[in-house]
DNA sequence: AAGACAAGCAACCGCAGGTCC
DNA sequence: CGGACCTGCGGTTGCTTGTCT
């Protein structure tokens, strides 16, 4: 694949954004919309490429953008997702309103890695039914808004989840007598995952005596609010890995094994 | 007051994946 | 089916601003 030329050797502007850049782009936005972004810059009369355009209007000039410092919620989320999610940055300013990937991104780098760095680090801790419920009440809360939610949690099969590069036996792992929040995780390391043809969540919710059934009881199980967010239909084939399972089954497994949030 | 250093943040870069033809 | 193109993402850079000495 050839790559397109670079920003300067197509004699186009680079660095900072001045007001009135700003402007034509934003009008330019406002009026036509911007389905696409390589040709926007012409049509809009701006030296600037597609992609400096689009970077600049959903870091900064976009309207739902929520500017100023993030509230301390706002880093304990971030700090959350962050465990659950790793650096995908989108993902994570997905369940922040407001905030862009970007800038939740220099928040990590600025402030909350640093916090955590100077408290050490975190200890598992084994949890109470109460903080599970806590915690599963504070996931609950970070849902993406546009998740349908009428599948219910005990029902998807785990068939299509991608397959990981391991050597990991999932197949012991579905007799829910041995389904523990340890040994869950490491069947999703494995590529077994993506063979396994077993209710999963049925099991994990009759699992006795696991963090899996400590974080979802039975009467958690039953509450209406935790619904499985994604539609039968995409289950069989192209489940929407990026913002739908990956982030509930990552949530769900590595559930039982939360640590400690640390003092800010 | 001025230089050095650190912190914060906007912007860029390169890659990957999806779509179109 | 494969190449070209487009978009989105995460990592990184480098400029600006604030703080310290």
């Amino acid at each position: 694949m050839v790559r397109a030329p670079c920003c300067e050797k197509m004699g186009l502007k680079k660095g900072p954004w001045t007001a009135e850049e700003d402007q034509i782009l934003v009008t330019y936005i406002q009026r036509h919309g911007h389905g696409n972004w390589r040709a926007l810059p012409k049509q809009a009369g701006l030296l600037r490429c597609g992609k400096s355009c689009r970077l600049r209007w959903t870091n900064y000039l976009r309207p739902d953008i929520k500017r100023g410092n993030f509230s301390r919620e706002e880093e304990e989320t971030i700090y959350r997702l962050h465990e659950l999610l790793g650096n995908r940055w989108s993902a994570i300013a997905a369940r922040l309103p407001g905030r862009t990937d970007n800038e939740i991104k220099n928040v990590w780098h600025t402030h909350l890695k640093k916090r955590l760095d100077r408290n050490g680090e975190t200890k598992p801790v084994k949890q109470s039914l109460e903080t599970s419920k806590c915690n599963a009440d504070i996931e609950r809360d970070l849902k993406p808004v546009n998740f349908p939610t009428h599948q219910r949690l005990e029902c998807p099969s785990i068939t299509s989840v991608s397959p990981q590069s391991s050597s990991s036996d999932f197949s012991s792992v579905t007799d829910s007598s041995l389904v523990t929040g340890e040994n869950l995780s490491m069947a999703v390391e494995g590529e077994g995952v993506a063979d396994a043809d077993e209710n999963l969540w049925s099991e994990v919710l009759s699992a006795e005596n696991t963090g899996m059934s400590e974080y979802f009881p039975a009467a958690a199980a039953e509450d209406p609010r935790l619904q499985f967010p994604f539609p039968p239909a995409s289950l069989e084939t192209d489940l929407p890995k990026e913002d739908g399972m990956d982030f509930w089954f990552n949530l769900y497994v590595d559930a039982a094994e939360f640590t400690e949030f640390p003092e800010f």
